[in-house]
DNA sequence: CGCAGTTTTGAGACTGATCAATGCCTGTGG
DNA sequence: CCACAGGCATTGATCAGTCTCAAAACTGCG
């Protein structure tokens, strides 16, 4: 039996996939009737967790994937003594839980920063996705992919970039995939994690993230007051980080 | 047109897929007749890289994908500067290139480490593997969840842990991997990189690199010489890297 | 024998860590 | 409406793990 962890509820108002917000976005690519019944068919549920929930912990196991509709969470690993490695955020379209379902046990957690709304998959179907739905088995490898990706560049970022360029990258970075969801507004974004989340993201000390966090600030790049993360200058960022902006092609999600 | 890249030949001898050497190793799971039969025929060759070929460059395209019958590679990302990360090291039965063939275009390269020899497999024919081989299908998801996993721990290392405990751990990981894969004798494997690969897979340099490893020779956990790397107290590196061993269930590979 | 790549060692510099206060907001209870 | 607590952010001072630079010692190889 599976019981829910205190701050999960279940959702009290449900979207039929067909009205599903993630189709709206223009980040996402679209579905066919067919795949559609079968996502509705997938689909287990909806829940809704309060920020600061663990929504799957390391060496549990989860009887669902999920996918997130609308909130923040993030990937992490601990270490026994406590230290803290956050692997990366997770968005809206985003897909949590693979792991749990391919090798019966989570090796990392994921808390959720914001409330969240996930949409819910039991697992042992996903098999039968795999079979009947050749088209989603591929999206789902894809985001395996992406997922691949964005591990490989915060490596290196944490193993080879200095301070101030793995924080402009991680900011930078984070505004683009706001950006693409459309959830920034003229240069502004809400960041709803506190500057110990980016320290733990990018392997420094709080004190130091702090430091170099307001040298980016007198160097007129950025400015984050309450939450709210603006980009001064995409041009200072992006020299400081050596980002390369690409704009993507809508992507696939379950 | 696609060119082969100097360094690079199509193997002479080439070995039926029912006769393959990772078949016969217990790291990995069996193949059923049909399987075997549609993996044979996706299979379009062999070749044979010399040690320090560029096999997958980051930014191009790769016209195929990759399984490592023997020898090492590892995958790596360049700042502009020169500043290199290794992102992990691959070995036999671990597959190469799937990026490209999600993306076209890889955001990484790959360079082998030894001579290593490879069974090639066309892109264009993934397709249909996920279209008439679900089982298949799911194990390239495995693969590529496990790349997640390896990276994920990568991660917590390089932005968690301290030097020793980093080098402490990869040592053993990779120790742990060739065991797997019956590559070791008597606490003794063949380590082919050079101390720089290991600093730049942990984002430490070389000089620190070597002084820790000195360390851990004087520390009586290890020796390591000419290729040849010695575990002379599991007990001891464990402790230090704070590892946990795990022996794994035999492994799908394709 | 001599070169090139690699490993080893020492010295000194510096980035980023740790420690310790202080300040700032926001929500809560009186 | 104020006092106070708790969580964050900010700052200064000091410390140390790692880095960089430089040179010497090895090793394998032509």
């Amino acid at each position: 039996m599976q019981i829910s962890p205190p701050g999960i509820k279940p959702a009290s108002e449900q979207l039929p996939c067909s009205k599903c917000l993630l189709l709206k976005n223009k980040a996402f690519r679209n579905f066919n009737k067919k795949e559609l019944e079968f996502v509705q068919n997938y689909k287990s549920g909806e829940m809704v967790a309060d920020a600061g929930t663990t929504l799957l912990l390391e060496q549990n196991n989860s009887a669902h994937l999920y996918t997130i509709l609308s909130g923040w969470a993030f990937r992490y690993k601990l270490l026994e003594d406590g230290r803290r490695q956050i692997l990366n955020f997770a968005l809206p379209g985003d897909f949590i839980g693979l792991q749990s379902s391919i090798f019966n046990e989570m090796d990392h957690s994921v808390e959720s920063l914001t409330e969240i709304v996930l949409c819910i998959f039991p697992r042992e179907k996903l098999w039968n996705l795999y079979k009947n739905h050749h088209e989603l088995a591929f999206d789902i490898t894809w985001l395996a992919a992406r997922e691949e990706r964005t591990l490989d560049e915060n490596l290196l970022s944490v193993g080879r970039r200095t301070a101030i360029e793995r924080i402009s990258h991680i900011l930078l970075n984070l505004y683009c995939r706001l950006e693409q969801l459309g959830m920034t507004n003229k240069g502004k974004a809400l960041f709803p994690f506190k500057q110990h989340h980016l320290a733990d993201a990018l392997g420094l000390s709080l004190v130091h993230t702090n430091k170099t966090l307001k040298k980016l600030e007198r160097m007129k790049a950025i400015r984050w007051k309450n939450d709210t993360f603006e980009v001064i200058s995409h041009k200072a960022l992006a020299k400081i980080a050596n980002y390369e902006f690409k704009d993507p092609a809508p992507r696939p999600f379950i």
